[in-house]
DNA sequence: TATGAATGAGGGTTCATTCAT
DNA sequence: GATGAATGAACCCTCATTCAT
């Protein structure tokens, strides 16, 4: 009856070894933050790290995929609470944007590191990016647009701003929250007076 | 009177250097281009190089440099012909992105290499990006729009989506002519219907 | 009277590791056969293998105490078939050959690992090998034979073109059988007229 | 008429490079031998071994190259004086064997390592000791043989043997000149009595 | 018998850069 | 203007091996 409590889950510093490589990768870019600074910052020898990772690329998809994974569970949450679409849209890019710009290593990777930058995990990288993508493609197919306008340009206009936004924004100014908001304010207004 | 024409341009390889490093930025990227690769494509001994810039920063600097002069030109050479401030805005539009996407390896330097992936060149770069994005605000700031919208917001908007074409654009599908023209389309149209 | 029979061979891995190990080690030589390599073939952990051997060298010799066996075995089996000491000899040589260069990991290795590549084992190695060659001179012991001629010489002739053949021989072009007997005809013969 | 005595050629240490690339490849074999020992011998820094070679294999290849040039010297001169073609023949094998186990590093490596064992030059390495053999082809087909010699197997026989000595010499018993002369003698005499 | 996780050393190689000539 | 030769640091990675569990 009474179970020896069993050893908690090795003491695997694998979770840390994600950590710090999302950290790095999201604070120098991959080419810059080597296989030396990840293993440093966790207290492994560099050659350790290979017990975990193949390679220098495969320890970016594992980031990669857990980015993604984070970002997407932000983003379903966020939607899971509205019903009305652009209600929802609003709260999928207020959800994405904070992940990026604030809150989450490994999401601002996912942005932040480039496909085309390493090629050899090149295809990888942009398999996961689409999949993620796919969410937004779903939440544009809800929504009550006017006769012809394209929805994928919709997509690829509105994630675009919203992605390069790592490239401008700055801590203190206007939230992520306003800037999703801004941005998506544009698109519902007409900013052609003849209408 | 007539003096003896003196050759006024040497024979000198600065030019083709700053186009191999052009090229070899755009298609590797900064860090994944070697002063070696520029040199070889050159002709050159990688240390020759330094005959002509002090470090692998400056040469990208200059690069950019040359990047910004000709997608401004380029910019300001389109919005000329035209009056109607959408007709200026688009045409710059255009211009940036076809620069951006095919023509020209300069411009697409400029937007491909982050300032923030070149800590030591970060701020010249980013002044260099600012001097550019300046065309923009002006072609924006010409806009007759509705009153409350934020011109900058539509600024970002709008160059951030542009810009961020260079992650899915592939030669063949839409021109850079239509994703432009599309993008801004989407800005002038109320999405919302019931506005 | 009847005893339980208690399972003699437990279904340990040894052997198959010996297996792997000895067809690695043929295939890409000690230094670039790795113990990865080895315990990977055998579906262990590289970890795991030091459990059977203390070292790489330590299955190196393993591998050479079970090449030089099977080796021994054959040239014994092939040559009590024969009384002749010449036909002795030949039937010597051929088993030796084809063992060398088609038919076993084992024996491969012990020609194709050097002991002076291996300086840790190299006596062990070359003990090995010596017991081996013992065979020859037995063999060769028993020639009839002009006086004068150097029998030790006559060993390491025979022998060094016999093992060299495994860097020239190609399977497809003449068999081991067809080797053995040329050389020994070769030394059979006079190849100066005069005789 | 007094001329400027020209600055002596500048004191590269490509040659002494080389000299220690060859000692050691001979001294530890190819894979033992570590691009670091190589430049600690020269005194250099690993990295700036590449600026004259692009690889390690391509030091191996140098290094071949001049085992084989300086090999092939030794046996051209050594027959150049002598017309009877056994003595030729003596000659280059003498040539041979004392360059093998004695007095040439460069020769050395030639033999010692073996081009299976270095994949990436294999084919270059093979062509190199081919081009070197094809003297030995030509001393043997100059001998005066009996109808129904294999040449080709009298070559591989013989050079087999020579080469695999240095498998089993040992300085201070027989002399590579003995060895080789004992060598020809098994070839040039029946050992069949009743032939 | 093995695994999981790591060590410590060292592998070959590439980098931006320097500087005498 | 450029070369030839090298530096010093760092690169990613692989090695044989260890040891608690």
């Amino acid at each position: 009856m009474s179970s020896i409590a069993r050893a908690p889950r090795s003491d695997n510093r694998l979770p840390r070894l994600l950590d710090e490589a999302a950290r790095l990768f999201r604070q120098k870019g991959y080419h810059a933050a080597s296989i030396r600074d990840v293993a440093a910052a966790v207290g492994m020898l560099p050659g350790s790290l290979y017990y975990h990772f193949a390679s220098k690329e495969d320890l970016l998809v594992a980031v990669y995929e857990e980015g993604v994974r984070q970002i997407s569970d932000a983003v379903v949450v966020a939607t899971a609470g509205q019903s009305d679409p652009w209600r929802r849209l609003e709260a999928g890019c207020v959800a994405h944007l904070e992940a990026l710009l604030r809150l989450n290593d490994y999401a601002q990777v996912v942005i932040r590191v480039l496909p085309r930058d390493v090629p050899k995990a090149r295809s990888r990288l942009t398999l996961l990016r689409d999949a993620y993508e796919r969410l937004f493609t779903d939440l544009i197919a809800a929504l009550p647009l006017p006769a012809g306008v394209d929805r994928r340009y919709l997509r690829l206009m509105l994630l675009g701003a919203l992605n390069w936004s790592q490239n401008w924004y700055h801590e203190g100014k206007d939230t992520p929250k306003t800037i999703a908001r801004r941005f998506l304010k544009l698109l519902q207004v007409s900013l052609r007076g003849e209408e």
